[in-house]
DNA sequence: CTGTATCCAAACAGATACTG
DNA sequence: CAGTATCTGTTTGGATACAG
């Protein structure tokens, strides 16, 4: 925990003082984990991440980057060569961000199978008792 | 890590192997963290996460209540009193959640100014150099 | 190659009114 | 009290065409 609990207010306002809240802004979209874990690692151009990114638009992998860069995630980096080139990086803020991000994929890993199960579990439910 | 990490797959597919995209599937939407932290320290019912989550709507209370007992993370427990009462509380798979997101709300009250400043300076960049 | 611009469809989310 | 139903506005994201 950081610190002592402060006061445990009662009251959570989700735009105020919610810290998750915050990385969730940050990395909560479909796409940007994504990248941060394939740039942990290595540097990758864009045309690399377009591939290594099965599914993704240009539109969204460029928003996506654009929005990492802003946040000081990732760096961008154009290269006046011909044909052009740019790499993105990882900051070391953003090389910060991987540690709890794997904390976040190992949790998901172990307990894939019983979320599975869960919702197997809960759907059937609803299957046998649609008596009101 | 779990494991060895198996090949380091070059290609990731956003619908398919990330496990981190599953935990965000689940809970990276706007209030489904802040449900579970406050689950993480007591039962609530109905009316008092309403209270307690400032803004948000009856209607995605509900719904993103629903998701959580789903997903096997909380349960629902109605009680036939008059007044009708609802109490929800994490599972035992919810509370497990509880130390990943943890680590993700440290992360962000670390970094909390490191990514306000990057922001900040990406901004000023813009406006002193709009020069195309 | 690395984007931008535009258009459009679908998902998401709030307000409000109503029900058991 | 604890929802459901509906309606509507906003946001998101893909497809496509085009540009430096």
């Amino acid at each position: 925990m950081s610190a002592a609990n402060m006061d445990v207010p009662e009251t959570i306002k989700a735009t105020d003082d919610c810290a998750v809240r915050e990385v969730l802004d940050l990395v909560g979209d479909k796409w940007s984990v994504l990248i941060v874990v394939l740039l942990g690692r290595r540097t990758h151009r864009f045309s690399e991440l377009h591939r290594a990114i099965e599914g993704i638009s240009q539109r969204m992998l460029t928003l996506t980057l654009r929005a990492l860069a802003r946040d000081g995630l990732v760096t961008r980096t154009p290269h006046a060569t011909v044909p052009p080139r740019v790499d993105y990086e990882l900051t070391e803020l953003g090389r910060t961000l991987l540690a709890p991000l794997t904390a976040l994929e190992t949790w998901a890993d172990t307990h894939r199978d019983e979320i599975r199960a869960a919702r197997r579990r809960h759907d059937d439910a609803l299957q046998s008792e649609p008596r009101s």
